[in-house]
Parts: structure tokens; sequence; C-alpha cells
DNA sequence: GATCAAGGCCAG
DNA sequence: CTGGCCTTGATC
């Protein structure tokens, strides 16, 4: 009963028109079951179902046929394919290649200009040119095994199943229909047209010689998908050639995929990618959106949970295809199936997926047999009838209905068959599926839906157990669900999770308003739109870990040209065109790996940071370089005016000079500032006059941009806590990075700074600290920011983001006794300059408390980074390979409302 | 126990 | 270094 309320809440509670809809619907639905569930299926018997689903609980179902046809070419070299390799079908050769380079960290280099033409014949020829191809058409460097443990399975296995099942569907179809793939007419073809209109629907088709109906090619939007391969290939390069794009792969169409990953193995994934196991690729445009734009009411935890259980419908629809052609096959010679008795077949067929989904579902198979099968004798018919209007929400076609098998039946055909008890049915289904679809109920509310029935605890008597159960699942789940729930000032109370790392996600940059890419240890970038969530690009060359993401836009031939550099630990360095996805530059060999990119607009210029300073133009051609730095090298660049900039080098400042005079350019190191202490940990830019460093202990600087002198210093020192009333939180929090400075952050008078597990604020015209909070984190906080609202955002390695609100202290003398953490947070305070006495921040007059407002729950792994999109939103980074957009609830619901208003007052409805 | 993608081996 | 062939082992 909790747990239905509960998801009842969390799924309906932020549109009210969208319950009541719902709660009308449930009603409907009810009495559809109880007037005449039986009768719609009195063909099929329900004894006889249900000794199916026994049956499942005995014996495991049938096996289906899978013939590979190694027919193809390797899109690498055009070699015949020996099977699924590293995410796709290759040739052996290629495999290996594949495999030795990215186990032996290989590094090429190309003699020509990175643009070889790899064939059979010539593939020996560039292993530079072979491997980037190797990425381009799609392999996967993290199905190359670090660990090297050979035999098994990983976690591109169901992906190749699904691949294969595509591949045979698609075999079938053009064995049947005698179509050829590249003609397949769209979803409305002419055949089809002549179907509805010769409404007498006779004996239902056979499918082999089908006319009328036919036999299903998933929508348009997965055949090109198909068509390039298992994943979206980055449009910058044609399957076959390396010539470049054709327009129509601009981004908005390459489709955006998800891979559901299992939860609670973020952590440790990162280190042997083969040994998770239980992923299951699936992609989005399949099963998650909706016929309207999705715009983003998604949950964590709980509902991702339900998501990730769904079956794969591509892998059902085919095991449902075969199943069918095989019986009409043994059938022909007597007579062809009625539309009626093939669609008892479907829904026989569906019943087996609808028990397997059950008994796969996590919640459902950690209860006991016979609980189970209780809870399943329950609701098999109506998660059948589910399944089926689920089916009709997204088909939008008014006159016919939509099979799992593709397959689509005219309905008044369909109605003059199934007579006058029946037919009331059918139209009610019908109208409950038109006002689903009005009201854009998505895969993920369909999918709460079938949880809602299968675990409806009213329903039957189940053992005093299974209702134990539930309470303790609703238990457990239901805090985690809670966004938004009294957090009155937090505005992000939705969020959609963006799929598509394989790795730790660490960088983050913003392109326009809409745009923004990532990158991270698996080397590759991504391009998102915030407002939709969609994918525009992948742009895939690096083979290790990004280290640096920035966004450089120039003039080419009077057009600006928005584009990225990326630079990865593999020494390369690459300039990418965020419309097309092409790579225009690429630089490999570098002397050491770039740590930090600084574009000086005003030169014409960029600069790298490795463990040597280099000066390219926007040719991609270095201009010049200083000497080399050891170590860890130039970690973090600061433009200055003069056509200076500061480096961060371990613990010093240094000031470098730029001459890019017309004979000679040259970088000139002026000056070295040495009075950190500890290794500089980050550089920022305040405003004009000012820059600020912060190092490994504490210690911030604000230094002047012209002259370099010190303007400020502060070490912070959190004060040893009191040890009686605090010694719990204490514990496990005495790290060595405990005051370190992880980021600095400035909106051009304030800077925010995460120290430790810590924030504070510091004001740089009255020099003096605003508001700071010891423990804002529990775990080094990564990334803070100013907000336009003048709240504070912070990320951390715990996982948790967290938004800040300055408030007075009404008590100056007493400490901030409120909020979760501790209390006792002080600043020593010192001038290298001056004599300024250590004084106590808590005597500072106008000192403010950070205030917790909103607490973001959804990563399960360190927080990298977050971006801001104002009013579109949030993104933050994880190492848990998840990118989420946050956003603002209400804005999301009004924009939501709006649009359903609009699409009612289209149809004629108010 | 069959499958099949991943790693290993080694003549060329 | 290449690529054909062999061994391995998780998954079904
Ligand atoms: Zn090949
Ligand atoms: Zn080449």
């Amino acid at each position: 009963m909790a747990l239905v309320r509960n998801v009842y809440n969390l799924l309906f509670r932020r549109t009210s028109t969208f319950a009541i809809t719902i709660m009308v619907g449930a009603v409907f639905f009810e009495r559809v079951f109880d007037q005449g569930g039986d009768a719609l299926f009195d063909n099929l018997n329900r004894g006889k179902l249900w000794k199916h689903i026994k049956h499942n609980y005995e014996k495991e179902e049938m096996d289906c046929i899978y013939g590979v046809d190694l027919e193809e070419l390797c899109p690498v070299c055009g070699d015949n394919v020996s099977g699924y390799h590293y995410g796709l079908l290759t040739c052996e050769s290629c495999k290996g290649f594949f495999k030795r380079t990215v186990q032996n960290n290989k590094r090429y280099t190309c003699a020509e200009s990175q643009e070889c033409k790899i064939d059979k014949t010539q593939r020996k020829r560039c292993p530079f040119c072979r491997f980037q191809k190797c990425l381009t058409v799609g392999m996967r460097l993290e199905a190359v095994r670090a660990d090297r443990m050979r035999g098994g399975r990983n976690k591109f296995g169901p992906m190749y199943k699904r691949d294969r099942a595509l591949k045979q569907q698609k075999k079938a179809l053009n064995r049947e229909s005698g179509l050829k793939m590249e003609s397949m007419p769209p979803v409305m073809s002419p055949t089809q047209t002549d179907y509805a209109l010769n409404s007498t629907l006779p004996n239902l088709p056979d499918i082999s010689s089908n006319k009328n109906i036919l036999l299903n090619m998933p929508s348009s939007t997965t055949s090109p998908e198909y068509e390039q391969g298992l994943y979206p290939t980055p449009g910058c390069m044609s399957l076959g050639s390396h010539s470049p794009l054709p327009s129509q792969y601009s981004y908005q169409s390459l489709p955006c995929r998800t891979i559901k990953s299992e939860f609670p193995d973020h952590y440790a994934s990162s280190g042997s990618p083969g040994s998770t196991g239980g992923y299951t690729y699936t992609d989005q445009t399949q099963t998650m959106s909706s016929p309207t734009p999705h715009t983003g009411l998604d949950l964590p935890a709980l509902v991702l949970e339900f998501v990730r259980c769904e079956q794969d419908e591509l892998l059902v629809r085919s095991k449902i295809s075969t199943h069918l052609t095989l019986l009409q096959q043994n059938q022909s010679s007597t007579e062809p199936l009625s539309t009626f008795g093939l669609m008892c077949h479907i829904a026989d067929q569906t019943l087996f997926f609808i028990v397997e989904w059950a008994r796969s579902c996590n919640f459902f198979k950690e209860l006991k047999v016979g609980d189970q099968m209780k809870l399943l004798h329950n609701c098999w018919s109506e998660l059948l009838v589910l399944d089926y209007i689920s089916r009709q929400v997204h088909h939008d076609e008014q006159d016919s209905i939509l099979l799992i098998t593709g397959q689509k039946v005219d309905l008044t055909s369909l109605l003059t068959q199934a007579g006058a008890t029946l037919g009331e049915l059918v139209r009610g289904t019908q109208q409950l599926a038109q006002h689903l679809q009005e009201l854009q109920l998505d895969c993920r509310e369909i999918i709460c839906l079938k949880y809602l029935i299968l675990f409806n605890p009213g329903a039957g008597r189940l053992s005093t157990d299974v209702v134990k159960n539930l309470a303790c699942f609703s238990e457990n789940r239901y805090a985690a669900l809670c966004i938004g729930e009294e957090q009155p000032k937090n505005c992000y109370t939705e969020l959609q999770v963006l799929r598509g790392h394989f790795d730790i996600v660490r960088f983050l940059v913003q392109i326009d308003d809409f745009r923004f890419a990532s990158a991270g240890d698996d080397g590759m970038v991504l391009v998102w739109n915030v407002e939709t969530g969609e994918r525009l690009l992948e742009l895939r060359a690096h083979t290790q870990q990004i280290t640096a993401l920035t966004v450089y836009t120039c003039t080419r031939a009077e057009k600006t040209l928005t584009a990225l550099i990326t630079a990865s630990s593999d020494r390369m360095m690459c300039l990418w065109d965020v419309d097309t996805g092409h790579r225009l530059r690429t630089v490999s060999s570098l002397p050491s790996s770039v740590k930090s990119v600084l574009v000086l607009d005003h030169l014409d210029v960029f600069l790298s940071g490795g463990n040597e300073l280099c000066v390219w133009n926007k040719e991609f051609q270095l201009q010049c370089k200083t000497n080399h730095y050891r170590d860890s090298g130039i970690t973090a660049l600061v433009d200055l005016p003069k056509c200076c900039v500061a480096a961060a080098i371990d613990k010093e400042i240094v000031i470098f000079k730029l001459n890019l005079s017309e004979a000679e350019t040259s970088i000139l190191a002026v000056r070295h500032l040495t009075d950190h202490q500890d290794t500089i940990r980050m550089l920022i830019r305040v405003n004009d006059d000012l820059f600020a460093s912060g190092s490994h202990i504490g210690e911030v600087i604000l230094w002047d941009t012209l002259d370099w002198t010190i303007q400020a210093y502060e070490r912070i020192l959190w004060e040893e806590p009191d040890r009686e009333s605090q010694s719990e939180i204490k514990m496990g929090l005495q790290k060595q990075s405990e005051a370190s400075i992880q980021h600095l952050h400035s909106d051009g008078e304030r800077v925010v700074a995460a120290v430790g597990s810590g924030l504070f604020v510091y004001n740089t015209r009255m020099k003096t600290v605003v508001a700071y909070r010891k423990f804002a984190h529990d775990s080094d906080v990564l990334f803070t920011k100013l907000l336009h609202n003048g709240q504070v955002m912070s990320c951390s390695e715990d996982g948790s983001v967290r938004i800040w609100e300055l408030q007075e202290l009404p008590l100056p003398a007493e400490p901030a006794s409120s909020g979760f953490f501790g209390l006792f947070s002080t600043i020593g305070r010192s001038s290298k300059q001056g004599s300024v006495p250590s004084k106590k921040l808590l005597e500072v007059s106008g000192l403010c408390s950070l205030e917790l407002v909103g607490d973001l729950i959804g990563h399960s792994g360190a927080v990298q980074m977050f971006l801001s999109f104002a009013k579109r939103g949030v993104v933050t980074c994880s190492a848990d390979h998840l990118l989420i957009v946050w956003k603002d609830g209400e804005r999301e619901s009004h924009l939501r409302s709006l649009a359903l208003f609009l699409k009612m007052e289209e149809k004629g409805c108010l």
C-alpha cells in the first residue's frame, strides 16, 4: 500500500491534471478488467495461460535460432568479418590490431597527413590512420580488458545479441517482402494505406506472403543507426571512406543512446571494465522516448531501477515474430489464422515475456517463488492489457492498432470481428490509450504503472511476508526519491540522466545557450543539448583520458566557428567543429600530456600547459615553447594584461611574457612568485585587477594582475573542534587534504573556495571572509561556484551536490550553530606584507553562514564538476559515468502544461 | 554443455 | 608487427 501511494505521489505529484486523469484512467482500467477482462481473452482460456506461466517456472523458454550472417565487411578495412570484436563486427586482423594497440598502449605517427586510406591491401601501411579509423567506426577501448582476463562474456554481450536479432529481422524482412533495406518505406507505406482502406479484413493474412501487413521494421529513427553499426558513429567520417560528413548527419539527427548500467558498481568498474557484468544496452529512441520530445520527468534510484529492468522490446519483438513465422509455416497447409487468432497467439507469447520480465526485475525476484506466483496470478491479465495499451499510446494512427510484432491492424475491421461485447471493450481501451497519449505519458511512467499493477498488495491475499517486503522496499528507497521534498528553496526538483560515458566524467564546458560538451577518462567527448538531453555528437579520437577541454571560437573565412580543443594523456591535442563533429586539426606525439589549455582570443593564439608551455596559432602550428618543467609541470593557466600569462608550476606561479612580433615569436619567464608554501591547486582570474591562487595547505593569495604583488593572503586553518561534543564528527575526516584548496571560483567581487570538505566565501573588495562552512560535504569538495542568484553550489567526492545560501548570523558571537555539520570553523588570518594579527573569523563583523537550501541526490560517485545554464538547469558530471541535468520542476511542469494545452487547443478539445 | 568474444600464441 | 588459429570462461 505504502509503495503504491509513494509511487503514485512521486509520479504524479507534480502535475495535478496528470494525476486526475491517471486516477480516472485507473478506475476505468479497473472497470475494463472487472467487466470483461476475461471475455477479451476467452479464446485463450485462463487456465491454459496459467499453465504456461507455471510451465515457465519449471523449464526455461524455447531457444531461438540465430544464424550469424558473416557476409558483411569490416568497417575498418573491408575484409570479411569474423564476428563481433570490441563493439562491432570486424575482421580478425583489425581485432588483433586494435587489441595490440590498446593493450600495449602503442603510439603511432602518420607519415602523411593523417588521412591515409585504409583497405585490405593498405591497412598495414599506416597504423596511425588505421587506429584512428578503428576509433571512428566505433571500436570500444573499454572492451579491451585491463586485467587481460580471458574468456567469458562482457557487458557488450546483450548488445551483440540485440544487433544480431535486428539483423536477423532485417534479413527476414528482405526475404519476405522482397524489399531491400535501402528502399524500406517509412512507417506509412503505400501497402499499409491499401490495407487501411481495405476494411473488409478477411482472415488475417499470413505473415510470410504478406501484402497487407508489414512485418515491422523498427521505426525510421533506428534504421540509419542500424545501418551504421551498433553505435551512432560521429558524423565526422563516413564508414566507407574518410570523406567528409554528409550534411544530413548534422547534430540534430544523431540518435541519443542510453546505456543502462547496473547501479551500485560505478566505483569498481573503472579498473576492470569487463568485470562488472549485468549491463544492458538499449537505444533510447526505442525504449525511452515518447512521441513528443522528452521533457525530463525523471526520477532517481527507484524509477531508474525500474527502467533498468525493462526488457529489450526489439528482442521480444523479434522473438515473437520468429515464433509466429514458425507457427504459420506449420499451419499454412491447413487454414490461415484469423486476426483474432493471431492476436491471441501474440498475447500468449507476450505473457511469456511478462512473466520473464517480472522474474527478472530486482524486487520481484527477491520474493519467494510462491509469492511470485500469487502476485502474477493476480495481475497477468492487467499487465497484458497495459502492454497492449502502452503500445497504442505510442502509435499515432487513430484508425489502426499496433501489435508487438510491428504489424498494424485496422480498427474498424477488428471491431466488426469482435462483436458487441468485445467491441465495446476494444473501443474502451482505445479511448484510454488516447487519453494517455494526450497526456504524453512516457515510457517511464508506463513502466511505473506496470509495477503498480504487479505489486498491488490489495489485489489478493498475499502472505504477510510479501507485504512486509514491500514495506521494506518503500522504506529503503523513499528517502532517495524525495528531491525537493522539504527543500522549498531548491528549484531543482527534476532530473534527467544522460548516459554515454564509460568512465569517470571530469570535464564540462558550455558551448552556447543550449549545448555543452562532456569529457572524461574514457577519452570520449560528447556534445549534448541541455534542454532535450539529446546527445548531439560523439567525438572520438583519444585513446586515453581527456586532460583538458576548452571552447575555442575563431573566425575562419569570415565565418565564426565554434570549436573544442581537447587534450589527452595519449599526448594528442585535437580541434573539433562542434556543429559537424569534424576533427579539424590533430597534433600527436606531444612531448608531454597537456593539463591546461588557455585560449588568448586577442592574440589569436592558444597556450597548452604540460611539462612545457607551448604557444600555438589557430592553425595548430607550434609557435614557440618554454623549457621543460619537471614533475607535474604546468597545472593551471590564467590570462593577464600586457601579453602576460600566469602559470601554476608546483609551488610557484611563473609569469610568462609573450612576444608575438612578425619576425619571431617567443615566450619568456619574467617573474617567479614563490610565496606559496605548497603545491598550487588552483589559479583563477578574479577581475581586471586581481587573480587568485590556492594551495594544497589552504593558502589563498590574491595577486595584482599588473605588478604581480600580493593583495591579500589567507591561510585557512580549521581550528580543532571541541573534542567532547564533536568527536564522532571528526572521525574519518582527518585527511591530509583537509585544508587543501581544491577549487576556486569568482564572480568578479567574491571568491568562493573549496577547502577540504568545506567552503568559504571571500570578498575581495572588503578583503574579508564573508561566509564559511567547515563541513559542507562528507568528503572533499571538488568544485564550487557562485551562482547568478547569489547562492553557492558545490559538489563533492562523496557524490553529493549542494546548494547554499548566505545567511546573516543572528548572533555574531555565537558560532553558526544551525545546520548538520561542524560549527567550529575558524580561520587564522595573517598577512605577509602587513602585520594583521591572527584573529578568529567569528569576530569579523557581517559574517554569514552558509545554509543548506538544496541537496541534489542522484550521483553514486564523486561529482567532478557542474555547469549552470541558469533557467535551463544545472549539469553535473561524475565518477559514476553519468551526467545529470537538474531542472527547475516548476518551469518544466509549466512548459509541459503549456505544450499540452496547445495540443488540446489544436485538436479542439477546449 | 553449447556459444562466442576476449586473450594468447607464433610462423611469416 | 601481422593475422590466422587456438584456448578460455561467463552466460544462456
Ligand atoms: Zn578489418
Ligand atoms: Zn596515415
